[in-house]
DNA sequence: TTGTAGGCGTTATCAA
DNA sequence: TTGATAACGCCTACAA
């Protein structure tokens, strides 16, 4: 026998063959099938029965190009393996699947020229998008809206339905839990410079420090990583700040982890906020965060997708989610104080030093 | 204006109107894309810069019907947020896409029903599968693999292609590790029953801890998870072992989280081993684990897939990748030896214990 | 209640 | 090198 591949391929019955056996016309297949409810019980019945002895099956792809409905969806986010993103897609699937659509999957690297091969790649067999956190700007999401029906999820395009997790109200709490614990100078690590949720929270943090008299300082990173977190301890310390805002969770791992390595106390010696609450109760100790049910997200978005494409009601063009700040065990009053250069010559993982509480 | 759902204006610009425009046969469109080198290279440019001008992109449902190949390929896991799966998922999305082929998203909650579901709606639109971790009855893989290639990861059914990664001779590895440090008395705490890589750890284990003469405890949990890591802690003490070989990362992270809330330290009081390394460098100390190259394994799977549906040379049945123990900061000598029934009356993250290491 | 005929967007075959 | 034309499998007016 020649390797041929596995492609077995035995040509699947068709919408004619069952015709032919069952001595009607295509149509009546196609009805007893899609609409049942037009032929008589007898007919649905002697066509549905020939159709089972001959293993028929309707073609997806062939319905979908007749009707233009694929039965299909896409989501592209970022960063799959970002905790955030990965519940979120979670919730969005099982939604999609429920209401009996498939869904595409796009990862896009964090880079806009991935984010816009996607788009252009999956929009023929898509009924829709749901597009988060997109690094696109935003003339370019309006041209690929043009095609299909979009919902934006945390990015704000006025022309488009979008889905915006307000985390701003909750940083500028956490900010002010915070001040009330003692802290005079605070630090937010920034996100994806291309991020709305960046932008809108670095916003919340330096409005409400300044409102209360906070020295901010900003720290720039690469990517939302654990690594870049990581990395960003030496200029955290260096900064002579007593707490630091992550843009997420991921991030304030890392951040842990790099004072963790200094010998250095989450919340005695310096205090941490997250974001997303994906992490927050697997940390040790649990992170304080920002909650954000991104899950619960992904549902939303694919429930506003799914109702514009059945042309239900007048979907209201923007749609927040409010946030809720949980303080867990990693802000404490500023303990003792960072001095600038201290404590800064790299990791030391041999000992980590014990940690109080309030 | 009506509000009549987004779907008004959303119709995609075809061949037909490439080939008006451009002053050629729709074939001579459909070549500068399928096919450019039957076309002089003049033609080629002029219909693509036209097709750009437009916005037109091939229709992939349009081409799948005439061609029977649909450009897709279904990735179904059990879990999105389990970060192994998420990193495999990664890597073979951007193979995929960096072949031309879409990726349908699947989670199958870790139940087999829901996988059933998948693989069934999912068969008409995709070229392939790539199935991980299944856990579906042997026979009913087999069923839907007539319909479609397969391709399993971590599932070793013999008539199918598979890609298998061997953890086994590295968790014995690990259990030689933990008795050449003075361990005596040693868990593992299972991940799924109806999971092969669970099988494969747990004989490794169990015959390598036979074989030192270690005594060994087998702590069963529902489901591979931070919170059923956390939640066997209890047992886990009680049991009176001295380390502990978690059937992933993640269920690792839960347990260390579970010492840390009873005052335990890891390494100096007790030892953990975790699995696929995706979680490792991000815990506190760093996590001894058996790496997997989890990202990897997805492209690989997304090869494999390919050249059987290209029908290239004839490919082995069964793949198997090397993983790796990498020894960090969570293994040490048993310390203070653990007494069953101590520290075991629940969390009190108030103070974490210094920790020791060597 | 059922059949006829045309179309969905592409590719393949055969000519030119 | 390019152009007609016929599939691909199904759906859906329109007719009967």
């Amino acid at each position: 026998m020649v390797t041929r591949s596995f492609r077995t391929s035995h040509s699947l019955p068709t919408i004619s063959h069952v015709a032919e056996e069952a001595k009607v016309s295509r149509a009546t297949v196609s009805r007893a099938f899609s609409q049942p409810h037009l032929l008589s019980r007898e007919t649905v019945e002697l066509v549905r029965a020939v159709a089972e002895r001959l293993g028929y099956v309707p073609n997806h792809t062939a319905r979908a190009l007749s009707t233009g409905r694929a039965g299909n969806i896409a989501l592209v986010v970022p960063d799959i393996t970002n905790a955030f993103f990965a519940s979120l897609m979670r919730g969005a699937q099982a939604k999609a699947r429920d209401q009996g659509y498939a869904t595409f999957l796009g990862d896009s690297d964090e880079t806009p020229e991935l984010e816009d091969i996607l788009l252009t790649r999956l929009s023929a067999q898509v009924e829709g998008f749901i597009l988060v956190s997109s690094r696109l700007p935003k003339e370019r999401i309006l041209e690929h809206a043009q095609r299909r029906p979009f919902i934006l999820v945390n990015r704000d395009v006025a022309q488009l339905p979008r889905l915006l997790i307000d985390t701003g109200p909750s940083y500028a709490t956490a900010v002010e839990h915070l001040a009330s614990l003692g802290h005079r100078s605070i630090a937010y690590v920034a996100g994806p410079i291309l991020s709305w949720s960046n932008r809108q929270r670095h916003a919340a943090v330096a409005k409400t420090a300044r409102k209360l008299g906070l020295s901010l300082v900003r720290i720039a990173t690469s990517r939302p990583s654990f690594e870049a977190g990581l990395a960003c301890t030496d200029e955290l310390l260096g900064a002579g700040v007593t707490a630091a805002l992550a843009f997420d969770d991921v991030m304030a791992q890392g951040i842990m982890a790099g004072l963790a390595g200094r010998e250095l106390a989450v919340p005695a010696d310096f205090s941490v906020v997250g974001c997303d609450g994906v992490l927050a109760t697997t940390t040790y100790p649990p992170l304080t965060s920002v909650e954000t049910r991104c899950a619960l997200a992904g549902e939303r978005a694919v429930e506003l997708l799914l109702e514009g494409l059945q042309g239900k009601a007048p979907r209201s063009r923007s749609i927040s989610l409010p946030t809720e700040l949980v303080i867990r065990a990693t802000t404490a009053p500023p303990g003792i104080s960072v001095r600038p250069g201290a404590n800064v010559d790299g990791p030391t993982p041999s000992r980590h030093a014990p940690m109080e509480r309030t």
